[in-house]
DNA sequence: CATTCTCCGACTCATACGGTCTTCTACAGT
DNA sequence: ACTGTAGAAGACCGTATGAGTCGGAGAATG
């Protein structure tokens, strides 16, 4: 349940590697999928896609490669997950409007989209910044609510 | 991404629905089904898992069906979608530990199961009484940490 | 005992994720 | 301008697993 895609898992730490080389030059998708120990390929064509989403600004040529598009502290998870996976959500109804035919006798589907909502506030409060450092605090300013997501029904 | 699946909805509405009847007697799946418009059969499994996972409990027989195993008051969503989909989450390595090859070189295995921990105490805090009465708050008391779920990598 | 009702486990089908291959285009240095 | 490198883009396939279906076992009632 609730498994998000290992593509998206790539990205992320494509992500954080790219955050981390803070020399600012590109670095090519060989080099971070080398680091990582991931089939080339996918990470490419993973990269591809964020910089289609506009997380990433691609290089081509010699010595080309991929770098932020915007700070590491303004990057979510959230969105890396979205431009990576599409905007599925945890119900078939909330994205889609018609996927769902028990739109109509469903009665769970408002809980359910609450639920979601508090995901997604979760996911949107962690950036890539915060991925780099292991450290503790302080970064948590950015979080949603102070770094708290309250859920109520 | 992130999608939890038709059955695990289907299992939500089903326990609503119980939760509902106060009438205390069995309900057989065929009724549920009908009451919702989802195939029977399907809707069928799905009590037959969640009464092997002792959320429910099956009579079976003429005037058989199911029965709340504990007052819904007790019941978690998460329990629910863990005995449903089963006990995999956002990533592949956290409950099979080598299910992905990277656990060694990977950096983002520990702020993920962070994330991780926040949608499960999420989860935790929401009760199938929670979703009969579309009410406000009060039932929330149960919610961990007063409802609010901390997120802080 | 027989019939009817319901649960139960095994089974099939479709989607889409994970991964790969091939080709084309763009840039850097010589 | 030429060449080698690296990215972009699309098609392609195998497999995992989700969604849905089927026939049989078992229990209650009469
Ligand atoms: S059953 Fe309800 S909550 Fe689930 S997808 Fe359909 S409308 Fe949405
Ligand atoms: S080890 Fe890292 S790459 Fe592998 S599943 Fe866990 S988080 Fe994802």
């Amino acid at each position: 349940m609730l498994r998000l895609t290992k593509k998206a898992d790539y990205g992320l730490m494509a992500l954080k590697y790219l955050a981390e080389q803070t020399g600012g030059s590109a670095h090519s998708a060989k080099d971070i999928a080398e680091a990582y120990h991931i089939p080339p390929q996918l990470l490419a064509k993973i990269l591809q896609t964020l910089a289609k989403g506009g997380l990433l600004v691609s290089h081509a040529g010699t010595n080309g490669g991929y770098a932020l598009a915007k700070p590491a502290n303004e990057i979510t998870a959230f969105e890396v997950i979205r431009t990576i996976d599409g905007p599925l959500f945890i119900t078939s109804c909330i994205t889609i409007h018609g996927a769902c035919d028990l739109t109509s006798t469903c009665t769970i589907k408002e809980p359910l989209r609450k639920v979601n909502d508090s995901i997604k506030d979760l996911l949107s409060g962690i950036y890539i910044a915060d991925l780099v450092e292991p450290g503790d605090a302080e970064r948590s300013k950015h979080a949603v609510g102070g770094g708290l997501v309250s859920i109520a029904l």
